[in-house]
Formats: C-alpha cells, sequence, structure tokens
DNA sequence: CTGAAAGCGCTAACAC
DNA sequence: GTGTTAGCGCTTTCAG
C-alpha cells in the first residue's frame, strides 16, 4: 500500500509523534530531526493522508459548490472566483451540477455532508434550494450567490435585482418605449421576482401600466428567449422593447427575431442581464445590466469562513452589490 | 459535535458495528434491526462519515479535475460530462483551474493526491502537464482529455487533432485559398503540435508550401487571435484564409478583423476548432471542427473507472474519437 | 525535544 | 443475526 507516516518514523529511527509533528510545523522538534524527517518524506513520495488527518482535526479543507448547470456561461466565472479564492485558503472545491433538479440538490447535499465538506456555496435561491438550505443551514455554514434569498437566517451575495432590473427598464423608458416586454427566468428563482418588480417599478414610476400579457417567464435558457418571440409574433403583439432575465435569454431572442426578419433594436430595443462574455462580442454588442461574476464567487468564500469561524450560523450575513448598465448596440430611441 | 453511528446504536440499543450493517445494506440483517436503525437516523439526521469510512475502505469517492480555467467556453462542457457521469457513479469531483501555471498545477497534485482521489481527468496534455503525470502515474490513474500526449503508458481521449486540421485546411485549399494561415495555441501543447501539423500536412498533399510566416502560435486566447491580425496588417501580408487553433482565437480574429475594416468571409475565410456554443449564434456562423466536448468528460470518467478496477495503470488506454468539419458562415471560395 | 498511547468514526473479520 | 475487537493513518495530550 501507500507509504504511511510510520513507514517515514521507522526509517527516520524515531517514533511517527515527532515525524507527525515535524511535518505539521510543530515548533518544539529539532531542527535536525526536521530536517531529516523532510528529506525521508521527498524520497520515499510520502504525502500525509489528509482523509486519517481530517478525522482527528474535524477538518476537510474543502467546501461545496452547488450550481444548476456549469455550461451555462454565467457560472463558469462564479465558479473560477469560487475556487479561486478557496484554493488561495488551502481549501478544494467540489463542483455540483444539479440540473435545476431537486432531487439531484437534495443528493449533492448529502454526499457532500457525509465528505464533511465544511461549507457549501449555492446558487441561484430558489424555492427548492431554499428548502433545503433551510434544513441544513444550522448544520454548517451555506451561501447563496446572485441572489436574495430573503430570509433573515441565509447568507448571501449578490446585486440588487430590484434596482438592476429598474434600471435596464427605465432606461428603455426614457429611450421612449412604451411596451415593454419582461421576458425569461424560472418564476421561483429570487432573483426572477426581485427583476420582476424593478421592471414593475419602474413602468410604474413613469405612469405605464404593467400588462401581464408582456411578462414571459419560463427558464434561463435561449429556448425561453426564442418561445417569447414566436409568441408575441404568434399573437400579433410585438412590443418595442425587451428587458430580459438574463442574457442567454437576450441572446435567444436576438436568434429568434433573426429567424424573423426582425430587426434588433430597429424593431425590438434589447437589454439583457448578467453581461456574460458573449455579450461584448462586436457581433452580439448587447446592451446589458452587469453582474460582478467572478468577485461573487470570491465573496461568497469569504463570507463563508467568516461563518466558519465563528459559532453564530444563525444569523445571516449578505453582501449586495450594484448592477451596472453597459449600453452597447441593441436599443434605440423611439 | 455531530451526532456519530455510536448515538445512533446507543438509541437503537445495539452494537454500533449493527447499525453500520444496517447502513452498508449488509445482508446479514434482521429487517426490523434495519428498519428500527433507518429511522433513527432519519429522526437523529445523522449521516455516515465518509471519511471515517473511507479511512478504513481505503476509498474516497473522489476524484479530480484539473484544467487552466474553467471560464475557456471549451471546458464547461468538458466539466459538466465529468461531472455527470462521476456523479452517476456516485462519485465527486475536485475543481482545479491552474491558469496554466506549472507551480499551480504541481500544488493541485499534490493537494488532490493528499486527500486520495481516486483518479485526475487533466487536460490539455503539455510538456508541464506531461512531465507532472509521469511522476504521479503509478500512484493512481490519470487521464487527459483534448490531445494525445504521445506517451505509451499515458491514458487519453481527444479526437485526432491532427487529422481534424488537415480536414479543416483541406477545405480552405478546396475552396481556392492558397495563402493559408494557422495562428493561435500554446506551442508546447500536444494538440497545438497535431493540429499544426494535419495543417502542414495538407499544404503538402495540395503542393503548397508550408510558409513558417504564416504560423503563429501564442495561446488559447481572444488576444493571440487578436495579435495575429494586427501584426499580419502590419506586416502587410494578410492571407486568404486561416485556421486556428480554436474557436476563441477564431473569435479574436473577428473581433481584430472588424475594428480593421476587414470583412469575413469576404477578405478572410475562418475555420474554428472545438464548436464552442459561441460558433453557432446567428451573429458568429463559424465554421468549425467539431468536438465531442461533453462526451470526453464522459468518456475520462469510464477510462478513469476501468484503470480503478484493476492493477495495470502501467499501459495507456486510449479512445480516439473524430472532429467534424461544421460548415457555416465564414470561409467563402476565391 | 521526544515517545507512548488514546482516540477521531467507521468497517470488517471473527466469534457466538 | 448480532456483538466484540482490531485497526485505517493521523493528531494530540501526557509523561518524561
Amino acid at each position: 500500500m501507500n507509504v504511511t507516516i510510520k513507514d517515514v518514523a521507522k526509517i527516520a529511527n524515531i517514533s511517527y509523534a515527532t515525524v507527525s509533528r515535524a511535518l505539521s510545523g510543530h515548533k518544539d522538534v529539532n531542527e535536525n530531526t526536521r530536517k531529516r524527517v523532510l528529506e525521508i518524506c521527498e524520497q520515499v513520495g510520502y504525502l500525509p493522508n489528509a482523509i486519517a488527518r481530517g478525522l482527528v482535526t474535524r477538518s476537510t479543507n474543502t467546501i461545496g459548490l452547488l450550481l444548476p448547470d456549469i455550461t451555462n456561461p454565467y457560472f463558469p466565472e462564479v465558479a473560477l472566483g469560487v475556487e479561486d479564492e478557496a484554493n488561495r485558503r488551502g481549501y478544494n472545491v467540489f463542483l455540483c451540477n444539479t440540473h435545476w433538479e431537486m432531487a439531484r440538490t437534495e443528493t449533492y447535499f448529502k454526499l457532500l455532508l457525509g465528505k464533511r465538506v465544511e461549507g457549501i456555496i449555492i446558487s441561484p435561491a430558489s424555492d427548492e434550494t431554499k428548502k433545503l438550505v433551510s434544513i441544513y443551514n444550522d448544520r454548517l455554514p451555506i451561501v447563496f450567490i446572485g441572489s436574495d434569498p430573503k430570509e433573515k437566517d441565509f447568507n448571501y451575495v449578490s446585486v440588487d435585482n430590484k434596482k438592476g432590473e429598474f434600471t435596464a427598464t427605465e432606461y428603455l423608458i426614457k429611450l421612449g418605449h412604451r411596451r415593454i416586454a419582461f421576458v425569461g427566468g424560472n418564476s421561483n428563482t429570487s432573483s426572477y421576482y426581485d427583476r420582476v418588480e424593478g421592471y414593475k417599478s419602474a413602468l410604474q414610476k413613469y405612469g405605464i401600466e404593467v400588462d401581464p400579457y408582456l411578462i414571459r417567464s419560463g427558464s434561463y435558457s435561449k429556448e425561453c428567449g426564442h418561445n417569447a418571440i414566436k409568441q408575441f409574433i404568434e399573437e400579433g403583439r410585438v412590443p418595442t422593447a425587451i428587458v430580459t432575465a438574463n442574457d442567454v435569454v437576450a441572446i435567444g431572442i436576438m436568434e429568434a427575431a433573426e429567424e424573423n426578419n426582425l430587426l434588433i433594436p430597429q424593431d425590438i430595443s434589447l437589454v439583457g442581464y448578467d453581461d456574460i462574455a458573449f455579450a461584448s462580442l462586436p457581433k452580439i454588442k448587447l446592451t446589458t445590466m452587469y453582474q460582478p461574476k467572478y468577485e461573487f464567487g470570491k465573496i461568497a468564500v469569504d463570507i463563508l469562513f467568516k461563518k466558519m469561524g465563528s459559532e453564530n450560523f444563525k444569523k445571516g450575513f449578505h453582501e449586495t452589490m450594484q448592477s451596472e448598465l453597459i449600453i452597447r448596440s441593441t436599443c434605440r430611441a423611439v
């Protein structure tokens, strides 16, 4: 089998406790002994068994990251932020794709808890994930990314989604639009809720009636954008402007528009959300609301560590940032 | 502290060995006993400590995934394939972003080995990663994704990169191009090597001299594509067609072309590699060589498990698939 | 400064 | 079927 601390001790002709001390940087170890131990370890290729160590120290230096699908371009940046920051602190992260399925999410929770991760980062906040988090919230620190779960004992880092979508909608209104649709988003998701709120409040502020017909939820996928356009056309009531739940939906809208000979921005003005890499391509130039995705990841880990240090998981900790309107080329004045 | 198997045993008034048997689906357990144990576990929220279990079973149900940067759109699909397949088998995966740095990669190797992952999947094969893999290749199964590392005892899943780039180049030649450049790619990467080979061999087959001036390596980033175009223009010798090391570079070329008033495909025909999500957007329509990224991930895990089962890590196992030319709108005949 | 020994939470013989 | 017990590889008192 693998070489263990005892093998090293035997070779060095000392007790394995001393080897342990030498390796974990204990100060009460003779310098020569330490040097010799290090040499032997190097020589025989000994790598301390973190599993065994973890069993006694009750630490695994591991966290879990739960997200629907790393393939959605919003998430890789978040994941990178999480992983970079975790790694900086000597932690590893388990990547888990829930595929938006409650059952899988629950299985992951159990797997991760079984593996004794020291914290969990999860996105997005939805009815399902919130339910699960409420079950496990007092067993280990958990932080949401990207939306305010609206529970006082949950941790999260997010932008102010309501304000963000307000800004997007107001921008369109000031451009002269009146028939503005909101498209996309999983309706049991907290960020969806907030963004719709922001959308509505902007309309209200400018005395525009909220038309439920113009609110088309569904999912955060391209298909959702496609369907909305198709339906608008079939129903013969295409809006002059659309704010979306995210950039991916906006991309779907751009595709569907192209297929149906609708021009953006000439026929439809469009504002996305997230500012994913796609959005800035010269061929796309999507006007959108920026989110600090990488920072979300870093900050989520920060919060986790703050929580891991202390004893009070109970009180929710959160950090709210601001979305920023990035004006590119998918909107025009009417 | 957390509730342990002994707590459960105490409540059930049986030995903790029996609890262990009941939980791990051992058959020699009275059905009533098992039921009672399960109930108690549920009730007290007991989740077996996988760390402790792993220590005795010598298994962690964990693998590691090493890649340069999950933010490069080629990798999320690979990662999803890996994670889906690993999860299907009850395994979790550690995501590690090496940022193309040898030092980080080495650190990750040590961390992962310390955590006793049962296998490692790594991409791409480069001089650096190959060196590290050769050090650890007999300690645990390791498989490369995306390129043939060219060592008989290394495992990998990849497309035939040489043949792929040959196809891309030949396509351009048949379209009438003669001044065809190869742009992008980290030159100490195996896939770079093979793709350049494929490019050269296509030129040779059709009697076109290989002009080293037209081969511009660097990295797999947009910037690399940018720089190449900028240089071509400055040097006053813009090729009529370009094959690239990957789609991201191709996107960079498209951007730079636009900035410099060069039209694609009118001025430059362009073929990418990978077929990332970007490529199929109606606004982009990049002609490219498809790679089965998700399948790479799944198959890599398959290979890992094949290796984990047996004792012979020694002999390399590999699976080679084919890239497929996806013709869209970035090439034209001359 | 170092050794001996207990024990982290669990599985796997081995008895009964 | 179930209990007893010996570790898995390590850290951490407690002695010396």
